[in-house]
RNA sequence: GGAGGGGUACUCAAGCGGUCAACGAGGGCAGACUGUAAAUCUGCUGGCUAUGCCUUCGCAGGUUCGAAUCCUGCCCCCUCCA
């Protein structure tokens, strides 16, 4: 990962590649000229710290920046979070626990040193800085920014041209992010692209509070595997860091090669140079699917330690192309009714396998259900006490099972 | 405080006394095709002891042979006026 770029151009190339926005690039580019470490500031919500690879697009770009020998500082927002980011539709956030935000901070610590290095990361809370903060000082800082400057964000305006409330607590959230910035005397701050008026509000209140503005930069929310919609936990189209090797490996396959770029730019750690290369690569004739391969051995091996994304994509081949079972077929043991058998609609459901024996029937009507291989055409099939079978829906659901007397089950598990 | 509009399945959105388990679109699932691609085409998309039965249209009642559709009360959302 650490490369020694020629020149500070390229530095800040690779730095800011894929970011959706710079404020200050020629100021950027003289103080990494500077030789001195800078501080890279980024906040982050202390909530739900699940994250997905949409989320490491800017822990990606932090890690950039530690490569190049700045530090980072990981700023939990313990006292913003009280406040809560405006939204337009928002209702006021419950105040976390401190147990439930040592809890987050612990979670977000398992996950983000996957790609962070955690010897140059200092982690941060603003509670720091806020929690003694007398009512007093918060008038003052309020005082340092006006209604008219607030109302220029996007939302705030619209907000208010539409004779939508807004509530005055809002208007401090931009204040006390951008106090943060004043606190830690942070060079940069990068964020989403909805956080710009934030990040800006930051660099003004450092100026007036005598420091050099920070630099933005912004990154762009990524998409989501579907290619359209941003990556997000709602849409289900999301790859997230926890998914298992073979599940992240597949998920990335699934992307479209034009997709595909926009991850090797964004979530790659390899030099736009070498991104190119394989560019050129498949308008040569290589297979699109073996560059994509690339894409998810790297990812995979971040997330999942060495050598596993080469296991992934081995397990992928023999599944997918060569068609073969997966390794680790889930094994159900079910047990058969009071006559000694169990419809297959039943067991197909048991096994969790459809999502109801309605389910279960429509499956075997379009064709979807196998038992070893061989499709199932009779809804009515009964399976008796002894059966053993390999159960399938679809091309990747399946269950080794094994149909057993009810006393049988009685012992292994609760009706 | 006053006036008006609205709450329908995963989402959006029709329906406004029977033929409605509820049009259509999106999403999802499955089948074909393939590189598990993407795109495309086709089908499905409440449950069940299944050619029938049961539950669903904000909540609770009521009218009716029959209600998502009409009436009453309640809850929630939005717009306008003050």
């Amino acid at each position: 990962m650490a490369q020694t770029p020629a020149s500070t151009a390229d530095l800040l190339a690779e730095l800011t590649r894929g970011a959706a926005e710079v404020i200050q690039p020629d100021e950027l580019a003289e103080r990494l000229a500077g030789n001195t470490p800078l501080r890279v500031k980024v906040g982050f919500d202390p909530t739900a710290p699940d994250l997905h690879l949409g989320h490491t697009v800017i822990l990606n770009a932090m890690r950039r920046f530690q490569d190049a020998g700045h530090t980072v500082i990981f700023l939990i927002g313990d006292f913003t979070g009280m406040i809560g980011d405006p939204t337009g539709k928002n209702v006021t956030r419950k105040p976390l626990t401190e147990d439930a935000i040592k809890a987050n901070a612990q979670t977000y610590a398992d996950q983000v040193f996957k790609v962070l290095d955690r010897d140059k990361t200092e982690v941060r809370f603003n509670s720091e800085w806020f929690g003694q903060m007398s009512s007093a000082d918060m008038i003052r800082l309020a005082a340092q920014h006006t209604v008219a400057r607030m109302l220029e964000r996007d939302d705030f305006e619209k907000r208010y041209k539409g004779g939508q409330p807004i509530a005055i607590h809002e208007f401090l959230y931009p204040l006390v992010q951008g106090h943060d910035s004043v606190a830690l005397e942070a060079d940069i701050e990068m964020g989403g692209t909805d956080q710009k008026f934030n990040l800006l509000v930051g660099r003004q209140l450092q100026g007036q509070a005598g420091q050099k503005p920070q630099i933005i930069i912004t990154w762009p929310l990524l998409e989501g595997t579907d290619g359209v919609q941003k990556m997000s936990k709602s849409l289900d189209n999301y790859i997230g860091i926890n998914d298992p090797a073979d599940e992240m490996f597949g998920k990335l396959m699934s992307i479209s090669d034009e997709l595909m770029w926009r991850y090797f730019e964004l979530l790659s750690f390899r030099p736009t140079a070498e991104i190119d290369a394989l560019k050129t690569a498949i308008a040569e004739g290589r297979n699109p699917r073996d560059v994509k391969f690339e894409l998810g051995l790297e990812i995979v091996d971040r997330f999942h330690g060495k050598g596993a994304g080469e296991k992934a994509r081995d397990a992928f081949l023999a599944r997918f192309r060569d068609s073969q079972l997966p390794d680790d077929l889930p094994e159900t043991e079910l047990a058969a009714g009071d006559d000694g058998e169990l419809g297959i609609a039943a067991a197909l459901t048991a096994a969790g396998l459809t999502a109801s024996n309605s389910d279960a029937f429509r499956m075997i009507k379009q064709g979807a259900v196998r038992i070893d291989g061989e499709k199932v055409e009779d809804r009515g099939l009964m399976l008796p006490v002894g059966f053993t079978g390999l159960l399938q829906v679809g091309k990747r659901k399946f269950s080794q099972v094994r149909i057993g007397t009810r006393d049988e089950r009685r012992g292994a598990r609760d009706e």
